[in-house]
DNA sequence: CGGCCGCGTAATCAAACTGTCATCAACCGT
DNA sequence: ACGGTTGATGACAGTTTGATTACGCGGCCG
């Protein structure tokens, strides 16, 4: 998996529990037992997923999901609820509040972990190895190779991740900084010109099978992949 | 066989069954009789393929699977497990668990010998003893040879090794410490360097034939045996 | 006991990749 | 058409990463 998860929870039973379940999958798992400790976590390091208890001191659980969904650093972070019940109205309520999903307790491990993976397929698909087509340009993260038309096309490290994103993500806008966020990770500070340069050099490299035309400048927006 | 079993089976006389049929047939074995047992031998050396008794002890056998497949280390160690009766409900749930096989107790040493050797076969080829065949490049792993086009080429051990896994592994990037893992064995507190230069001797190696082609760097990630 | 061989490490060299800038071109609203 | 803004492109210098060579150590065999 090798996601980085937020778990937001103030019993430290189960909070333990989630972590040991989590890291034992090769996830990085951070800590935060309440709604304020959380939005400092995620502040300093934005992670791959939140798993959110309902029910914090405060009944915060769902105010700091609205939260999360305000901000556009973090309006983007999958969330996974975790509900003491099945109470039909928390389920409605969560999803409103913009939950990807909710898991109730007491939950199977097995269960969250597909869960998860499900959710991180849905919205991080590019954390997968599953191979990606568009328009017979093939990606195998696996093989680490990019082909199309029985060439195999020669890409450096960062217009790998670059191109692995936009096959994942096409018929999107993303900003220069979405990008840097998503294919350089958060927090790096780089010049938002750098991304254009990179832009340029996947575009030569795709240049070769013709697959180049994919990538569309939106001016004032930042860049788009599909078809026309 | 040549492999390295790790035996959990808390009954005495199954356990010396399977040990003497296993040594017979060339594998290394370890005992263990509980599951605690198991895991502090597999933390101490990864064995190649666990056989796996069901019903330990606290009906602990289910669980150490679990923790196996969900530990990092252990995730891709395949799992033969003991079942004491034909029961629907156990081969689904083991399975589902992660287990690569199963066999009914009271099983023929014969049977469960073909199970084994399918397994690793499946999921560790390199234990093997099977010759090994690409793009005319032959690796006899019995006789240690290794040739193409009627010559026969001249590699130390490591090399042969190195060869053998990518050759079993192809299409398929490993990091250097992937490679150490597997090829010089885990536990081993190798610099991530010496990789490089074994890579260049067995290139040097392969040379008179031209199959150094096939073995690819991928910058950034590690290195690929494959044809393109 | 001495020499050879294979192995792991360190040092050196070469190549590739990266981020930034300066410059040029395209596009926008006026 | 014009000034200003936004994107494209080419050059560049630093840094990182991989390739290669050299070396010392330890085991094995004669």
């Amino acid at each position: 998996m090798a996601a980085s998860i937020l778990v937001v929870e103030d019993e430290p039973a189960i909070r333990e529990l989630l972590a040991i379940n989590l890291e034992a999958q090769g996830s990085t798992v951070r800590l935060a037992e309440s709604a304020e400790e959380a939005l400092a976590h995620v502040d300093r390091e934005l992670p791959d997923l939140i798993l959110l208890d309902w029910m914090l001191p405060g009944a915060s659980g769902i105010e700091l999901a609205r939260r999360l969904r305000a901000s556009d650093r973090t309006k983007d972070v999958p969330i996974i609820m975790l509900t003491a019940k099945s109470e039909e109205q928390d389920k409605l309520e969560g999803l409103e509040t913009g939950a990807d999903d909710y898991v109730v307790k007491p939950f199977s491990p097995r269960e969250l972990n597909a869960r998860i993976k499900a959710v991180l397929r849905r919205r991080m698909p590019q954390a997968t190895e599953d191979l990606v087509e568009f328009q017979g340009l093939t990606l195998d993260p696996v093989a680490h190779r990019v082909s199309a038309k029985g060439k195999s096309l020669d890409l450096g490290p960062t217009e790998f991740r670059l191109l692995h994103f936009f096959m994942t993500h096409a018929d999107r806008v993303y900003s220069r900084n979405q990008l840097l966020d998503h294919v350089w990770g958060d927090h790096v500070f780089i010049e938002e010109r750098t991304v254009d340069v990179h832009i340029r050099r996947l575009r030569a490299a795709l240049e070769p099978t013709g697959h180049e035309k994919y990538i569309h400048t939106v001016r004032g927006a930042g860049y788009r992949f599909s078809r026309n």
